[in-house]
RNA sequence: GCUGCCGUGGCUCAGUCGGUAGAGCGCGUCCUUGGUAAGGACGAGGUCCUGGGUUCGAAUCCCAGCGGCAGCUCCA
């Protein structure tokens, strides 16, 4: 017998054996009908599996309807096999790998053995999995022991899941399949019992994947798609994603002339407009305002550097690869001797005096990179001109800058371009500093993952005491200025490093591990949900970090506090302490909002463009009825202009209608209606961009009412940050 | 960087079988002076992304490049 304990409370006893589907009967017929799975002591299981017995307490059994969150993911799985199954029938040898669901669906990852699939392919997929539906067979789990299992897969000629059961299954001894109809599957499942639960679907796109990611491995196409119980909230999530593309910012930027990519200048290279350059403005006046607040002090860098800088920051040569290339000045000397080569004149004792006042030996050890597999050095006399001038050019630098990639280095030089006290600590530096770094080309992506981009940035100096407290004022801060913008929608997470990965050779040490321990104390002081992550820290320290979605679900780090004990040690930078010895301080690095860049286009989404008024680039039109009181409107508008707003005046021949409805269309927040009444009586009637008419009032009147919305930062009607409230599964959620 | 898809007036998009390009919006001019989301007429505007190739002939077919989108990989 087997206890079986109901969400209820009551217990009760079932023959060994007895399946879910069984003790859902035992309950109600209709909830048998309506069973999809069930949870046997938190595990999600099939309805036809004998619940197995627990030790010696009751299963806790509940069982799974449409109307349960557990039972989406079974359904959008159980509709991934249908999709494979289909894909199956309609391309003979396609190879399968992996097929799970995600927070939004579901997706399949497949190779097919002929011509690739394509998105023009997707109704005929879709209607051979409308046909399997229809035959409404079961899903049938079955086990086999490994070596069994490894040997069915082979047979069926997926080598994926041999792989698979090869590299990561070999130390279960018996695996599950699923079959349904002529397909079978390897599958952990659980599954609806028969395809005739799933209902509604869509394929919704295709693209690339690596299988196991691993960018040198085979190239799989990775098929997306959707379901829902019921069509009705299949087409609301359709229409949600349709609502979602509307609020896009790289749409809304171009809608509203915020900001455009030219690729003239660059991909990656955002070019503000004047629209976008005033939101900027006001932005970084407001985080300036809070600086000042909290003590920070401005400072202005230069956008290159030194490459010896970089060196010793550490940044120089760990991400060459993502970073521009330098730029590199050949000496005197050595531009003599290019310009003596490439006049083709010039003796060999011109040249090799030349040679020497530049400094460059005569016979260079061959790099390795283009080693040719002959000699191990060259020298200068055995190569024609084009290569002397080649090997002039790489071996006479004289200097050698780099685009900053970070802007740490410049703040801990003017830290330590005089002596310190600890009197005088903590430093706080601050700069809307502009960085470059050479992201791959497949990541760059409107404002969110740019080339070129401004980071709302300071450093801390302080003493090891000050740590926690300093630590925590910037998280508060960033907290602040989050909130003064209407963005609270946001997870934490504190950024580890992995001892594993190379590029945190020498964290693993005791001061990794403390500063690591800082930050968790500090989030659990504050009370805040955080979810910890290994292998996302910086390289010189671990890091809160704040988190964002953008309006089709992809999320994006906004701002970072981030704690650092390698760069101070490894600038050697000291302060006098109380004991008069020389002591090393501890680096904050701090972007609340993170990049302006990146703020900003998660900013458009967050209001669908419609800025609060202390943002927006207009945030008055004055509209005239008509003609007759144009003077009158003008005058409202320069009373407005003296009171420091940014209005403008529609003095189209347009009917009032075609005005509101264009300043409403570009998101104007008031719109000041002026006619014969108002110029009567010297007043203006209100509309508001969200509630509408709001009637007359005296000019003054308005005036005060803008005045107090501007100074109060109001924000109103923020939209969602996410266009997916059905956001379950594997995300971690902190809030 | 990889895979797939895409590139036609300022914007959104049509464009058949390969035969020198069209709409709506926007823009300009004129008429209209209208009271809370579109008044009317006329007009201008195109290197069909770029470069090759096939062809009597290419927006259309092929190749390459550039750019964009989606995803993967990456992200100090």
């Amino acid at each position: 017998m087997v206890a079986i304990r109901l969400p209820d409370g009551t217990e009760r006893e079932f023959e060994e054996g007895a399946t879910a589907r069984e003790i859902a009967a035992s309950i109600g017929t209709r909830l048998a009908q309506a069973a999809v799975a069930a949870v046997a002591n938190d595990v999600v299981v099939d309805l036809d599996r004998p619940i197995e017995p627990a030790n010696d307490a009751p299963v806790a059994l509940r069982i799974l309807t449409p109307k349960d969150r557990e039972s989406l993911d079974v359904l959008r799985h159980s509709t991934a096999h249908l999709m494979a199954r289909a894909i199956m029938r309609l391309y003979p040898g396609v190879q399968l790998a992996f097929g799970p669901t995600t927070a939004q669906g579901f997706y399949y990852d497949v190779l097919s053995a002929g011509r690739p699939i394509s998105e023009a392919d997707f109704p005929a997929i879709e209607a051979e999995m409308a046909a399997i539906v229809r035959a409404a067979e079961p899903f049938e789990r079955f086990s086999l022991p490994v070596d069994q299992a490894r040997a069915f897969c082979s047979d069926l000629g997926q080598k994926f899941k041999v792989e698979h059961i090869d590299t990561e299954l070999h130390q279960y001894g018996v695996l599950s399949f699923y079959r349904q109809g002529e397909f079978v599957d390897l599958c952990r499942g659980p599954h609806i019992p028969s395809a005739a639960k799933a209902g509604a679907f869509k394929l919704l796109s295709i693209a690339g994947a690596y299988w196991k990611g691993r960018a040198d491995g085979p190239t799989l196409q990775r098929i997306y798609g959707t379901a829902f119980f019921d069509k009705k909230e299949l087409d609301a999530h359709l229409s949600r994603l349709e609502e979602a593309k509307k609020r896009d910012h790289r749409k809304l930027g171009k809608e509203l002339g915020l900001f455009t990519i030219s690729p003239m200048v660059g991909s990656g290279l955002v070019l503000w407009m004047p629209k976008g350059a005033i939101i900027r403005g006001v932005l970084e006046s407001f985080v300036k305002d809070e600086l000042i607040k909290d003590g920070y002090q401005p400072v202005y860098t230069p956008h290159i550097g030194k490459i010896e800088l970089y060196q010793t920051s550490g940044h120089y040569p760990y991400y060459k690869d993502s970073q521009f290339p330098t730029l590199r000045l050949l000496s005197d000397a050595a531009l003599a001797l290019v310009e003596l080569l490439e006049s083709g004149s010039g003796d060999d004792a011109a040249q090799r005096k030349l040679l020497t006042d530049a400094g460059i030996p005569e016979s260079m050890p061959r790099p390795v990179a283009d080693a040719t597999g002959e000699s191990a050095s060259e020298s200068y006399w055995d190569l024609n001109p084009a290569g002397r001038v080649e090997y002039v050019e790489r071996c006479g630098v004289a200097e050698e800058y780099l685009l900053k990639p970070m802007n740490c280095p410049h703040h801990i030089q003017i830290f330590a371009a005089q002596p310190r006290s600890y009197r005088d600590l903590p430093v706080r530096l601050a700069e809307f500093g502009t960085v470059y770094r050479y992201e791959q080309s497949g990541e760059l992506s409107g404002l969110t993952r740019v080339r070129g981009f401004t980071q709302d940035d300071a450093h801390l100096f302080c003493t090891e005491d000050q740590v926690r407290g300093e630590f925590r004022a910037t998280m508060e801060l960033t907290r602040r200025i989050l909130a003064g913008l209407g963005l609270t929608d946001y997870r934490l997470r504190l950024s580890k490093h992995d001892p594993s990965d190379a590029k945190y050779q020498g964290a693993a040490g005791e001061t990794w591990r403390r500063a690591e321990d800082d930050i968790r104390a500090v989030l659990d002081e504050m009370r805040l949900p955080y979810d910890e992550a290994s292998g996302e820290a910086a390289f010189y320290g671990p890091k809160a970090d704040f988190i964002v979605r953008d309006c089709i679900g992809r999320q994006w780090q906004l701002g970072t506090v981030q704690l650092d004990y390698v760069l101070p040690e490894r600038f050697k930078l000291d302060y006098t302490g109380a004991d008069n010895h020389p002591h090393r301080p501890v680096m904050i690095h701090r972007a609340p909002l993170g990049s302006m860049e990146r703020f900003f286009g998660i900013l458009i989404e967050h209001f669908a463009g419609a800025f609060p008024l202390w943002l927006a680039p207009e945030q008055i039109r004055v509209l005239s009825v008509s003609d007759k009181t144009a003077d009158y409107a003008r005058g409202v508008l320069d009373r407005l202009l003296e009171h420091g707003f940014r209005a403008a005046i529609d003095h189209r021949a347009e009917k009032i209608g075609a005005k509101i409805r264009d300043a409403q269309l570009e998101k104007i927040p008031v719109m000041l209606v002026v006619g014969a009444k108002e110029a009567e009586s010297g007043s203006v009637a209100y509309r508001d961009r969200h509630d509408g008419d709001q009637g007359s009032m005296s000019l003054e009147a308005a005036i005060e009412r803008l005045e107090t919305e501007r100074r109060e930062r109001v924000v109103r009607h923020v939209v969602e940050a996410s266009a997916t409230p059905e956001d379950h599964g594997s995300e971690q959620h902190a809030y």
